[in-house]
DNA sequence: CAGCAGATTGACT
DNA sequence: GTCAATCTGCTGC
């Protein structure tokens, strides 16, 4: 079942970040399918938040893809490497985002493997959010594409119990002041997909 | 236009 | 634990 274009229209993002973890992102790029079981988000939540590209409201050519309808996809490029993968979400002009920072693979395992150039299943193929997108086989090429299209979207999956769901602060924000404290990282309990805030 | 820092990862000491 | 890789966008001359 796939998800449909209300769902991400949630005006509340960090309700939204949690009810991903369990839901199944699907991605079909060079006509290779691939999925994985989403372990691990962050909230970004609009212009108020020191720790989003959108704080104060900026818009740059990279930036201006959050502006639009949710349910789109909002892939950057970090320290000029890695591309990471975010769910837009709320309705136009409002810039909320959800970065998926971990995943569980159930689909094109063999596929990912070889992305990541990984001889075989290891919690890294899909750990961390330059990672995941690389297992996916997700670039700067699918930014802005519609998540209820046919190369990238999602579906129903399982429901989380409560609580196996974890909160903390996020990820390399600490920049963020006191933005950096909000418990705005969701992630799964005891699931080895999940990413670790301190070094392995 | 130069300099710098960042929603990171992986190789090496 | 340290560091390089190297794109985008902000700050300041």
């Amino acid at each position: 079942m796939k998800l449909n274009q209300n769902y991400f229209y949630d005006p509340d993002v960090t309700r939204l970040a949690k009810d991903l973890l369990g839901k199944e992102l699907h991605s079909r790029i060079d006509g290779r399918h691939t999925a994985v079981i989403i372990a691990e988000t962050e909230a970004y939540n609009g212009i108020t938040d020191k720790a989003s590209h959108a704080y104060k409201g900026r818009r740059t050519k990279r930036t201006e893809i959050m502006y639009q309808n949710g349910g789109v996809s909002y892939v950057y490029l970090c320290y000029g490497i890695h591309h990471l993968f975010n769910i837009v979400t709320n309705i136009e002009d409002i810039p909320h985002a959800i970065l998926i920072r971990a995943g569980i693979p159930i689909r094109g395992q063999d596929i990912m493997m070889e992305r990541r150039g990984l001889p075989s299943i290891d919690p890294r193929i899909t750990r961390g959010p330059g990672s995941l997108s690389k297992a996916l086989g997700i670039d700067i090429g699918q930014n802005g594409c519609s998540l209820t299209s046919d190369l990238i979207w999602l579906e129903e999956g399982k429901a989380i119990n409560k609580n196996e769901i974890l909160s903390d602060k996020r990820v390399g924000v600490d920049y963020a002041e006191e933005d950096a404290l909000l418990h705005y990282r969701f992630y799964i309990k005891d699931c080895p997909f999940v990413s670790s805030p301190k070094k392995q």
